[in-house]
DNA sequence: CATAAAATTTAAGCATACCTAAATTTATTA
DNA sequence: TAATAAATTTAGGTATGCTTAAATTTTATG
């Protein structure tokens, strides 16, 4: 029933996922743009996922999901999710958080991944310890900034 | 100055600095079993690490660290216990965590190893809110502890 | 010290995944 | 609808990193 998926794979499954949500189907240019390579390579890996029937694809044809391919994919754009709130949470900037959750929804142990999740859970829905936990973040991200701080006059004081 | 590492490249590097501080040197066979590969795609790397100046490598002779493959070296061996003492704190058992330390130590932004470090600071260290903190750690582990008090309980059912 | 065992290296090959350039198909527009 | 533009595919290569098997070198032992 498992399917084995490079981690590259992963990224193109996640990547079709993400455009058809968007507009019902993708197209090699669009998934090649997404993934960041050359529409020849996007091809090559269209024929792999096929052949494991991830993927409908025929050629010059618009590209969609199988129902095992949108499995998968979905529970990759979750773990993708659950990387990014915890990026957030630990104050990663907006853009680099999206960088990488990519690198880390790959791989890692489903109990690890179960974990990061659980971590996030617990900071942003402990249904009982709102005020616990809303004080947790605000010290947390006042560390930060005073970290922060003292770089800054490090750097300053180099120059 | 900035050498560019693949991320197999940091494995075998990171491998040979803890065989090095273990016994001095690192032999070819070592090196092999720490990354898992077979002794002679370790010569392959060595050549190649020899070419970048990180290693001192010789036909059967040892390998030992150059001054700036040690240097990288440290730095890469200082992120895997950022991450391993990370996913301790949110509860990933020690095996998972030795091995998914592993692959949190590639590839990611420095600002978000930065960010990733700082959590640990903020959760082991913070020097003047001790009971804030172990009261934080306590609450996460029974959050933790009766999930996993779910799980088994749903599992039971299914059977 | 000769020889057997162990370690290392070389050689040849494979899989993944990328690229560029050329060929082909599809879509657009004059 | 014919010609042009855009998209896609094929072909041929490259780089990384792995493997097994055979050759070589080093180490250990009778």
């Amino acid at each position: 029933m498992d399917v084995e998926l490079t981690e590259r794979a992963e990224d193109y499954l996640r990547a079709i996922y993400e455009i058809t949500a968007r507009k019902g189907y993708a197209r090699i240019r669009d998934i090649a743009r997404e993934v960041g390579v050359q529409p020849s390579s996007a091809v090559e890996m269209m024929r792999k996922l096929s052949s494991k029937g991830l993927v409908n694809y025929e050629k010059y044809g618009g590209v969609t999901l199988t129902e095992k391919g949108a499995e998968i994919a979905a529970a990759i754009s979750s773990r993708h999710e659950t990387f990014l709130k915890f990026l957030r949470i630990i104050q990663v900037p907006e853009e680099i958080a999206r960088r990488d959750a990519h690198i880390l929804e790959h791989q890692l142990d489903p109990k690890t991944i179960l974990q990061f999740s659980r971590f996030v859970e617990f900071i942003t829905n402990a249904p009982d310890r709102p005020r616990f936990i809303s004080r947790w973040m605000e010290l947390f991200k006042s560390y930060c900034e005073e970290e922060d701080r003292k770089l800054k006059s490090n750097n300053f004081r180099r120059r």
